[in-house]
DNA sequence: ATGTCC
């Protein structure tokens, strides 16, 4: 006990703030020097109270100039405000540390309302399943890394029956027409064309004239990570009028996947621009914010809007090549966006609404919630929430990190699962495996007063980028 | 999530 290692935690107590000089007391710590534990402490209480009394000393000079740094830039910093409130739908599933981040978002002098989704789940900067609404200023690392990064499905004029009856076609039609991984992209002959790529915003800019061309060998590719293209069924209990479709159960294809390399690009340049020219305290950086009466806003959100529509493009490219293949006709399309920001209006002002892994779910607005691939999907439509600033979950959300999953999970699980429920998977990693998240059927309980579920969308062949975690 | 360097 005595000896037990001093840790940040340690530090933070003391009265350390979460800046670059609690990294350099971490550092001198390490090195022990003999001291005890309570010696130590001691040590980095007396520096922090008074960092002018040991710029001369041999071991704590380093943390001295350290501290009085962070004092000097601490007062050119834009000052946070003391908290804010937001709303959190299916608390008792969220981790501590994306509520810190949401707490800390709120304190942002433009936070104007927030709300955690129940799938909520640490992020950079804003956690996946953060929604924030900002006056006239727009955060990039608020909309996310992959802008513009969505599910769209398609409902084919085709029985459920068809996919028992033509599994080994359909297998084949998913290998045909999509493209998985990173940096992955189509050689000249065989790339799709799209009106996106006619888009004026390509020329806005050196950088986006530069990844013009990228973008267009990526156009209907589908990336990494959690992205997937499925078949599956989807089953209405009734028929839908808006929508237009009879009750019953259909072939469908549903995909998840956004901007690839261009929005990763843009978000990182736009993210590097915002800190620049918003500096914030050390706990807040990654929240910089482009005020959009400013030049550089209005080029972000042109950029954003850019990258929103190739990635529309890039899921529709997909679904009519499948269509064509299937030679079938498509009785029905949803989309929505989870990674973006949208001008709208809440509780009589328009506010710029983040949605970082987040559904849109106004009054009668469309959307669908994924499970996992052996688990069920949702066709949902808002209810319009002032609460949850009109949105809901945009998936299960993941009970365990990629890594703890690799680490812990085994492939005979997943393929027991998968035999179990009779789905084909090609791809993927088991950090993508379903007992690496959470139960969906929870996570839509808690979001009762956010959506109403249209029809239940069951994945039976599904594909996913291979990162060779797993073995087919 | 991307794809090879602030």
């Amino acid at each position: 006990m005595e000896n037990k290692r001093i840790n940040g935690n340690d530090l933070l107590a003391l009265g350390y703030d979460e800046n670059s000089a609690l990294g350099v007391a971490l550092q001198i710590n390490k090195k022990r020097l003999g001291f005890t534990r309570e010696q130590m402490l001691a040590y980095f209480s007396a520096v922090l109270a008074n960092p002018e009394a040991y710029l001369e000393d041999a071991i704590f000079k380093t943390l001295a100039q350290e501290l009085l740094k962070q004092d000097e830039l601490e007062a050119s910093y834009i000052a946070l405000k003391e908290e804010g409130h937001y709303e959190i739908y299916g608390e008792e599933h969220i981790e501590e540390g994306a509520k810190q981040q949401m707490q800390v978002a709120m304190t942002l002098p433009v936070s104007v309302a927030g709300a955690l989704m129940p799938d909520a789940h640490q992020g950079y900067g804003l956690p996946i399943g953060g929604v924030l609404a900002t006056s006239n200023a727009v955060i990039p690392y608020g909309v996310g890394v992959d802008i513009g990064c969505r599910m769209a499905l398609s409902i084919f004029d085709l029985p459920a029956a068809y996919l028992t009856e033509h599994s080994d076609a359909l297998k084949k039609v998913i290998m045909q027409t999509t493209k998985f991984g990173a940096g992955q992209g189509f050689q000249k002959g065989d790339r799709a064309s799209h009106a996106v790529l006619e888009q004026d915003t390509f020329a806005m800019n050196d950088l986006l004239r530069s990844l013009k061309d990228k973008a267009w060998a990526q156009l209907g590719t589908s990336g990494g990570g959690n992205h997937f293209v499925e078949f599956g069924v989807i089953a209405f209990e009734q028929t839908d009028a808006d929508l237009g479709v009879q009750a019953g159960e259909y072939l469908a294809l549903l995909t998840h996947s956004g901007s690839r390399g261009l929005g990763a690009t843009l978000a990182d340049h736009y993210t590097k621009l915002a800190k620049q020219l918003c500096k914030l305290p050390y706990k807040a950086q990654h929240l910089a914010y482009l005020d959009l009466g400013t030049a550089e806003g209005q080029e972000y959100w042109m950029a954003m809007n850019l990258a929103g529509d190739y990635a529309s493009a890039c899921h529709e490219v997909i679904h009519e090549k499948v269509r064509q293949q299937l030679g079938a006709e498509r009785l029905a399309k949803v989309e929505n966006h989870h990674n973006f920001a949208w001008k709208e209006m809440w509780n009589g002002q328009e506010l710029i609404v983040h949605r970082k892994g987040a559904t849109p779910a106004a009054k009668g607005v469309m959307g669908i919630i994924p499970g996992s691939m052996a688990s069920p999907g949702f066709l949902v439509r808002g209810k319009g929430q002032m609460e949850s600033i009109n949105s809901a979950s945009h998936g299960a959300g993941r009970l365990m990190s990629r890594t703890k999953a690799i680490k812990t999970l085994a492939a005979a699980d997943l393929k027991a699962i998968l035999n179990d429920q009779g789905i084909t998977l090609m791809g993927a990693g088991m950090d993508e495996a379903p007992m690496a998240y959470k139960d969906i059927h929870t996570v839509m309980a808690a979001q009762q007063d956010l959506v109403d579920v249209l029809a239940t969308f069951s994945p039976k062949i599904v594909r996913m980028a291979d990162d060779g975690s797993r073995e087919d």
